[in-house]
DNA sequence: CTGAAAGCGCTTACAG
DNA sequence: CTGAAAGCGCTTACAG
């Protein structure tokens, strides 16, 4: 004979709170919290009328509120480029678990590479106080989150650097990773070599330009200007580019693609044309192996990535205050057979 | 001059409240309320008092604060199987960007797989007092979510139906998608075919695999027991499935593979492999046109399952109650080359 | 145009 | 073992 409706019918929509299961159960407000929370000192007796109660009423304690009173909201927020990238997808994962084990979840969003976009999330987050944000930022000024870094919201930026700002940092080596696909390149016996990069003002693009720039200059080979193209990685941008260079009045016989979308493009541009063409590409990607020829690549480890940041995120949380670390990550050269491709000498 | 340190230092980590705003500009607190939310009724000259208080100080408004308050948390949950399976990443993209245009901020994480898991995860939402809930269930008892839904917390399952509750559901048609591969493999002049196919427990698991029953029979062909398997999609597994149905007494000449993970192994398992062996895979992914031969796959719309969940989600918070919905998305037959193989007879 | 009081649903600090 | 009071930082409903 459960009396679930008598007198106690909520409207719908509206929950049952401790001061509800108090008064059900005949005890004080205090004492619902003990039982609640798992807290010493309540008979058990007491305590089995106060779980009847709240099974009764399919009480819940509102987490919200708790967070207001204690401070800490257990929870973090990462904001990152776009949750449907498969790049990001295993980092976004190694951060859920390193808050998981922590006991935080985790909100997120997607700044579609909008620095305006980037800065109203992560100030949306900062005005729910989450007690950290792992970040990987589209714009290059993060001088807005000075305020809330000073207010004790620990801020780890990943992939890229922060702008303008003094905050933890874990990056991948692009600058050696991008050293190491060119030379591998040249040691193929390519001399000219072109890159096709991500936009200029993103931090990744510029290093593995450096890097590509570092490793022909070692090897005394002169770089024309008409083998670089930096811009968006669509397919109609990439494609374009990566024509211009192979049909150009010094065509390159290698190409280095500077991340996962736009080696994709690439080999699809490669798989149309007569001659071979040898193919490095930054970031792995599954199937890589399957393709014909398969594709070289320089791999990032984009859960190690996540996994870094957010273990220096809560390190930060634990209290520890030392100077903001940068922590670099190697890559790896994995050679599939694109890459080998010796030049193609019409 | 600005004066910031006087007086109002505080210590690190706690931040300013619209008191001490108030105190600051030496207004009442409902002004700076006023101002904060940009309501009428407050002169310029205070406004701009309370506005150089609000910057003096860092302020910003704590919304944990004013969800308890106004009741809706203008977030919504989302619990998947894994964040870092490239299915899913669009999925999740959707229902940002459809919680986006609704003011909303998204929480999530993954279930990997694991009922229990699940569970904790929805409950921790619900306490977190989330307005509404998307869930691809790993589980497959959602009673536990009784006492939230009647107490109002919107929620809609997707790509699986939920168990013994009633809510808006959105899935694939994945008896016709796995009908039409079959079909399609049948018409090309196959008549033993194999299924390899995810954990029984799974719903869409056992719609495919009905899919192929129906398929098989009504082409009149008897289906060997040795030609379907189900189980965990690790390569390991999979990889022995496959070989089994191929080195097998009644071997197959054609492969139905159950999801995107059991394709990617039934390619690398294929390519060893002396014999051509026609496949077919449910879902799409990057590249299956690059591989050789291209993939024939069953393709979903992973973003469109998302941003119809989202939809009828945000539907049900704007208090629309008709009864719980079922809604179907068709499936796609992509012809690239793996699927329109012909059988091998030795 | 402005602000003091009450309250959202909890926890903290105390007192019995 | 138990509970009444105060307070977390806002908004609501009212009064001036």
């Amino acid at each position: 004979m459960t009396d679930t409706a008598r007198g106690t019918a909520r409207r719908y929509g509206s929950r049952p709170t401790m001061k509800d299961v108090a008064s059900r159960a005949g005890v004080g407000l205090k004492t619902v919290s003990r039982v609640v929370n798992g807290e010493p000192g309540v008979t058990p007796d007491t305590e089995r009328r106060v779980q009847e109660a709240i099974t009764a009423l399919g009480f819940r304690r509102n987490d919200s509120a708790r967070i207001l009173r204690k401070g800490r909201t257990a929870s973090i927020g990462l904001v990152l480029e776009d949750l449907a990238d498969p790049f990001y997808g295993p980092l976004c994962r190694a951060v859920e678990e390193v808050a998981r084990s922590h006991g935080a979840l985790l909100i997120n969003g997607s700044s579609a590479e909008d620095p305006a976009r980037e800065q109203e999330l992560v100030l949306a987050l900062c005005a729910r106080r989450v007690d950290g944000l792992v970040v990987i930022p589209a714009g290059d000024d993060h001088r807005y989150l000075e305020p809330e870094i000073a207010a004790g919201v620990a801020t780890v930026f990943v992939d890229r650097p922060a702008g303008q700002v003094d905050a933890d940092v874990v990056l991948s080596d692009n600058f050696g990773g991008a050293q190491d696909a060119v030379a591998h390149l040249i040691a193929h016996g390519h001399r000219r070599i072109g890159f096709v990069g991500d936009q200029p003002r993103i931090h990744t693009a510029m290093e593995r330009l450096r890097g590509y720039r570092a490793a022909m200059a070692a090897a005394g080979l002169p770089v024309d200007e008409s083998w670089v193209s930096l811009g968006a990685t669509d397919p109609e941008r990439v494609r374009s580019a990566a024509t211009a260079m192979l049909d150009g009045p010094e065509p390159v016989t290698a190409l280095f693609a500077g991340n996962n979308r736009v080696t994709v493009t690439v080999v699809r541009v490669l798989g149309e044309r007569p001659q071979p063409v040898a193919l490095v590409g930054f970031d792995d990607f599954e199937l890589a192996d399957l393709v014909r020829p398969a594709i070289t690549v320089v791999a990032q480890d984009a859960a190690r990535l996540g996994r870094t940041a957010a273990g220096l995120l809560f390190r930060r949380l634990d209290g520890i205050a030392d100077p903001p670390r940068r922590v670099e990550l190697p890559t790896r050269l994995i050679a599939r057979g694109s890459g080998e491709i010796p030049p193609y000498e019409g």
